[in-house]
DNA sequence: TATGAATGAGCTTTCATTCAT
DNA sequence: CATGAATGAAAGCTCATTCAT
């Protein structure tokens, strides 16, 4: 029992490595974009050397591009939860949504993938399609299946809003990005804009009494 | 009458070369970034050479500053006339929001030093608060005055929402992101989508009767 | 009668302008040797620009050989006075040196000129030549001569000095480096320093009672 | 016993990297001064690339420093000796003498320093401060010991040469001067130039008789 | 005569990539 | 596997020189 998750063996660091230098990519072009990032700095992080990298990425571009694939956790499964929903669609809307705030503003990796997505995306257009289908394309449908539901059952209104429910989710992007901008120099009061979020969403959807 | 609006003189073209860098700098650092920009794509956008644009800024970042400052139109001005908006307040929120997505989404100046404050703002510190004070600071205070009086006059309901205007605003930040993520590849329907906005703001923020 | 000396009309400007130019070549470049001047730093020490100086000169090259011609004021003149000296051949040899110290090591142009020659003889050749004809040779052919009528009127010893005039009046190229190394960092004594000079060449020269 | 002094190894070459480096620097930067060397003349010299220069040395400038710092071999601990000297005062100053000639005017890398220091001095303030310490500083200080001990011996004439030591080795720094501006063009008879100059020099600080 | 905008060749420095060890 | 010395193709920046005004 003794040698239990004790540091890892060499096999296992070995087998260990391209994750490593996964991550240690995703810090340096994270932080620097993909052109002023130097593959030296990846190894740096890592404490090897620039050869190593190219042990096990071809190119600088491949090394990003698998970077991006290895950070981008799947949020569809996030939403296939969403089936399992149960009570109010008000409810069910503001289950969605927090999973959303979850996933994309508060997780540092998709948050930071957005970023990545904004300025190199020129570059490598692959990552737009990647995070079109990864995030955007469910959590659209999802809103919208819900609101259709919801209007169905005769919970929500039928409206414009309604029928473009990007407008219902559109504030968790707006989170992404001030934190994306401005980090801790002006924090943002997360909950606080949850809760306003949900105010103006459900009052805007909620059929009037 | 004859040689009017020749070729422009030496004297015209000297006092219009710094806009015209500032202007080929634009484009071509908001297509690739600060980093993966060359200062020759600069001068060749203009048909001059790299030496032509060092006489007019000494280095590749005071060239990106710069540009950045001639670029970011003011916005403030523009919120100035909403003091002047008659109407009910949720007429008087419209115009105003109206006036917002002309001038971030819809303003591709504006739309582009957005992603260039997201990609390179860690280098360049001083655009970001640029971005805040010029552009999220006015609209935000302006969404909020205009929000306030319309809960003090009755009209708008007291809550969450209008307690933290932003979420008001937000949607506009989606369209612009979402512009500059896909631009022609996914185009947006601008006029539903405002009216979505609209719909579920006012919706959202009206007294219920 | 009162503008008499007055600022000079345009005519005698342009008389006047290569003149200038060399002069302030010379600043320059004995200021930060040949390949670290620029022709600008030359146009701006006048107040003209780079244009004005390819006028009167052709290419850098032109404007250094020709500043160095231009500054390098005769010596051989001054020594033919040494013909005329009268008293005791000591006498003559001091007056002799003095002219020489007053030439060389004091004259800021002749010093400056000297540096120029060990950093840049390499690519001009020629100025290591002239340096040589103009200062060198002459001095070292005046020395030789009144040492040797020194020796053949029995005032001086016979002896390897006698021979050998450079030893003379090395003290001289002494003055000059010192002065061109430390300029007014390690101030030099120079009128001690030239009592030194004459005291241990006098002595070392006289026949020993 | 075969391959004994075959090519090095990697690590043997890469330790002698640096050295190298800093010798092919002291040819071409003594060749050429500072301004119109190019690292690229450097690298080229060793037969390697720009960019291994960089790899050893971070800049041109830094390059240069620490090429003066390896080339300038300590003349101080040569001086140490002098005290061991054994007879007369004039044979110790001959002795002395003799030493400084040998590492001044007829140490290549000596006299080349000198170059640099009077052609570059002006960028690196550093190199003129370290030539005086090294060189000028301990050479005068040794000379006048030895000096005012001949003189407190009775040996040597108090008088103005005794009081400024500079004057005694002044004809050192002729050498090396002549031997920088003229190399082979002009060559001086080294032996012959030193007889005289000790010639003129003891008759001119001995006691007359 | 004088200007100064523009050029283009060249220099310093950087960095993705390779490869002998 | 891992290293890190070396490469070479840029990229930022400079400056002698030209020339239309």
């Amino acid at each position: 029992m003794a040698k239990t998750e004790k540091r890892p063996s060499r096999a296992e660091q070995k087998a260990r490595r391209p994750q490593e230098i996964l991550e240690a990519a995703f810090e340096e072009f994270t932080a620097k974009g993909y052109a002023a990032t130097r593959v030296e700095d990846v190894a740096a992080r890592l404490g090897v050397t620039k050869g190593t990298i190219y042990l096990y990425f071809p190119t600088k571009e491949v090394l990003f591009e698998e970077m991006f694939r290895h950070m981008s956790t799947p949020f569809k499964d996030v939403l296939a939860s969403v089936g399992t929903f149960q009570g109010s669609y008000a409810n069910r809307l503001r289950a969605l949504l927090l999973l959303a705030y979850e996933k994309i503003p508060n997780d540092r990796k998709t948050r930071e993938l957005l970023r990545l997505t904004l300025s190199d995306g020129t570059r490598f257009p692959d990552i737009v399609d990647r995070h079109f289908d990864e995030f955007i394309a469910p959590l659209v449908a999802a809103v919208r299946a819900l609101v259709e539901e919801g209007v169905s059952a005769g919970e929500f209104r039928r409206g414009a809003a309604a029928n473009y429910p990007d407008v219902v989710a559109s504030s968790i992007l707006h989170v992404a990005v001030w934190r994306l901008m401005f980090a801790d120099r002006r924090p943002l009061d997360g909950p606080a804009f949850i809760e306003a979020h949900f105010d103006l969403a459900l009052n805007g959807l909620l059929q009037r009494s």
